[in-house]
DNA sequence: CTGAAAGCGCTTACAG
DNA sequence: CTGAAAGCGCTTACAG
């Protein structure tokens, strides 16, 4: 038998109206009549009936979160982020998965839609305009977190992979490497592929070091991709010093090869790999690498979401710095 | 201006019951009558509210999952699982975290029963009775996952810890070692911690090796406590040629302290890891190591609830099994 | 300060 | 086969 306010209301003796009012802190009633209230909640142990509530505030203080069906431990970062500050402002959080490639998006959005959600962010699933116009269909703040979109209007939350890429392979420059390789790349990922390519393209150029396709080994940011990109290295006695990894995992790949190959890192092969998660300090060498503060990622969506929801306004586009972790996988390459 | 069955029912002239029955198959009203409905409610774009609908059947279709605030890996892989099952199953997951050690529970309790979840799923957290008392007067159907507690009724899945890190002990003393350490354990934890000790015991005197204190090395399954303890087993000089690592970031952080120290693996050490998450494979030499069935769990625990809710019985506990996974950080032992 | 009443968007006996 | 009506558990003008 769950109880209600009419429970209580009829313990009190007063009306529905009066005890919604105390349990809702809205004022307007004297001392006496709120302690009784808020005591005999206490001793029914009455909890409230949010989807009651909700329907008459349309109001869900739900959150959906869409997410692809994979397990890359960046993921659990970026959602714990969200999570966190969602129940901090009281909001709950209900989560979807879309599927490898997010093929199932429009399947969860009917799901969230029905579910009355209040906001809705995305991760990791890059867009195209129709799946936009069915998320803008549902006229609710939304926010789109690690990945992007060729409508430049969306809002997101992410950092710059040209830029990141630019600064790992300067490092690698800098570091004294004059042939660098670029591994685990996929061309055809227009958020985590190209713009990457072009970043390492642009400061090889900017630093008069000539670009080689062969020194590009495409893949899907796996660590298989690694170990096959530098098998391939190897074989075509490319004459690489050093390596920039589209992800730890491939980094891990890469280091893993080199094992079986009896190549040395960093002495014979230095790597630089990207996102920072946990397995980087835990390679042999320790990883260096491009950090990406997925924590941060899911916190500030989550706060933007929440602002836009309660002062319906728009969320804004807003890249976010990474930072480069230096460990042992690079060393200073001399001539 | 959201759209609702009154309006459909408007537009094709007939009741709202009627427009009820058609959109929820419930039968009893002709072909004609259907179509009309069908294509307007089409027409329309019509969205079911599922907060109305879970008011007056009261019966959510929700699952609440309640899991801790850390991010490993296998977490990710156990809310896939759930979240898989759920959705095919028409229920949808909201998603909890409750603190570091599971100190939270009671307020996300609250929050999911407010929701008016219709089951819970709790990951990782061991529960004393007093919360059992809390989660048990929701009156839904629960199940903890990888956890357990001191009361044996309660439902759980999970492998047996005891007899995984006996199969662990086993299968290196199967392969000639004599002196085995035990590192990362935390003596505390009953769940994860006494039974891996004993289990690991048991294997040592069913073969006749002799036990001492001093080749187990607390920690809390960390990378950093593997390192830690390898430095221990070093100073103390032990004489241990293997170690079973109560998880693989701790078998990581031996093989990573071994290099520092220049003992090599598994010539010098074998190791064997537990999880099996995917640093296993990524390792240098690649892990061996006792495999969780961390999706299935999910999955088991998800259709379990699910099946409880709508049969309104209980869930009944299982044990998982475990499995060896052989790769390269063992090695036959010769005298 | 408090209550009667309407309403949020649905479902479901009960009649016909 | 279909509709009128009640009700799920709340909130909130509107009166008083």
């Amino acid at each position: 038998m769950t109880i209600t306010i009419k429970d209580i209301a009829n313990a009190a003796k007063v009306s529905t109206a009066t005890v919604s009012r105390v349990l809702n802190g809205a004022g307007g009633y004297n001392e006496e009549t709120k302690k009784k209230i808020l005591q005999i909640a206490e001793e029914l142990g009455y909890r409230r009936n949010e989807m009651a509530r909700s329907l008459v505030k349309k109001s869900s203080n739900l959150i959906g979160i869409i997410m692809p069906s994979v397990s890359t431990i960046f993921y659990a970062d970026i959602v714990n982020g969200i999570e966190k500050v969602a129940q901090k402002q009281g909001f709950s959080v209900i989560l979807s998965h879309a599927g490898v490639k997010g093929n199932r998006l429009i399947h969860c959005l009917k799901m969230l839609e029905e579910r009355k959600v209040d906001g809705l962010v995305i991760v990791s699933i890059p867009l195209m305009e129709d799946q936009i116009q069915a998320i803008e269909s549902l006229s609710i703040p939304y926010v789109l977190l690690s990945t992007d979109t060729p409508n430049k209007q969306i809002p997101l939350i992410k950092v710059d992979d040209y830029e990141a890429a630019y600064a790992a392979t300067k490092y690698l420059i800098n570091h004294g490497h004059r042939k660098i390789g670029l591994a685990g790349v996929d061309y055809s990922d227009r958020v985590a592929g190209t713009p990457r390519i072009e970043g390492y393209k642009k400061a090889l150029k900017d630093h008069g070091l000539s670009f080689s396709a062969n020194d590009i080994k495409a893949g899907d940011y796996s660590f298989t991709a690694g170990k096959e990109a530098l098998y391939a290295f190897r074989t075509e006695k490319s004459g690489i010093t050093a390596v920039f990894c589209v992800s730890d995992e491939v980094a891990l790949g890469i280091i893993s090869a080199a094992y079986e190959l009896g190549i040395k890192i960093p002495e014979d092969l230095s790597v630089i790999g990207y996102d920072n998660t946990r397995v980087a300090e835990m390679a042999v060498p320790p990883l260096t690498a491009i950090e990406q503060p997925f924590r941060l990622m899911g916190e500030k969506g989550c706060f933007k979401i929440i602002e836009a929801i309660q002062q319906k306004a728009a969320v804004k586009t807003e890249m976010l710095p990474f930072n480069i972790v230096e460990r042992a996988s690079v060393k200073h390459w001399k001539h």
